[in-house]
DNA sequence: TATCCCTAGTCTCTTTTTGAGACCATAAAT
DNA sequence: ATTTATGGTCTCAAAAAGAGACTAGGGATA
């Protein structure tokens, strides 16, 4: 990486200057978050896959409750990530299924991703050091 | 994206199968509970340009307490991302940096936030067309 | 000298978020 | 007649987060 000459690193000057990181006037924040949920990667990860219904992401994600299901499927919606579709079947089916810019913004989240499935040996590995520490 | 053939489609094999999605037994999810909190990504941002004393981090995202400071600092800690050093001056100071491990996770990061950053507008957008819609 | 501020936290109390589970209507299958 | 399945909402309890007081010991200020 670059040598860091000014506060907002690593970001364009649409992003966010760490000297103004309130929580209202930074971009990165207003994204991040959102998407940072415990769930919100779950359901992007298997919606980037392919579309599924209501049911089929709560079998999937088992220890998700329907109440937080549909409050992450809900913001993911508003910010523009997934689709909702209603088929007025009875009982109405509902497909979820993600957008261009939910795959957009896969991409990048997916590396992530692969480093954690790469990296949780370390990881597990530094939590044990710590734990067996006195810091613990 | 290749196209999916197996449920764990982007992920090796110690990656996370999507019909194994179970707390426990996820690795992605082992690692990605910890840094998708609301401040950790910030936390982590400021820490790769370089190394901050506590109260400096405190003064830097302006509205996190200093209880989920500490709190944030810890976790981030104990998995090994950061290092924690105390300076035995009067009254002790302790300063904060960024370990390998943190700098090889920071990388892939770092593209999530650009992408934040570079897409916040189409986010606004669609939060807007949906608050403005029945939807809401 | 009395007061305040600085360091990096912890402790308690209140508010917000999350989790567990009941409940809804409808229709098909058993 | 009861169960199963659809995609939720509602309520209540538990967990997490936020606000602010408090700590100690030394330096600066009044």
């Amino acid at each position: 990486m670059a040598v860091a000459t000014k506060r907002s690193f690593m970001l364009d000057e649409q992003g966010c200057d760490v000297s103004e990181w309130d929580a209202g006037n930074c971009p990165v924040r207003d994204v991040i978050e959102r998407i940072s949920g415990k769930w919100s990667t779950l359901i992007l990860e298997a919606l980037a896959e392919k579309p599924y219904r209501f049911g089929e992401l709560r079998r999937l994600v088992p220890d998700i409750s329907q109440r937080m299901l549909t409050q992450t499927l809900r913001d993911l919606q508003r910010d523009g990530y997934i689709d909702r579709k209603v088929f007025p079947t009875k009982p109405p089916s509902v497909e979820y299924s993600m957008t261009a810019l939910g795959h957009s913004l896969f991409e990048p989240l997916l590396k992530v991703l692969q480093w954690a499935a790469a990296n949780h040996h370390s990881v597990k590995a530094a939590r044990a050091r710590y734990d067996e520490s006195d810091m613990a």
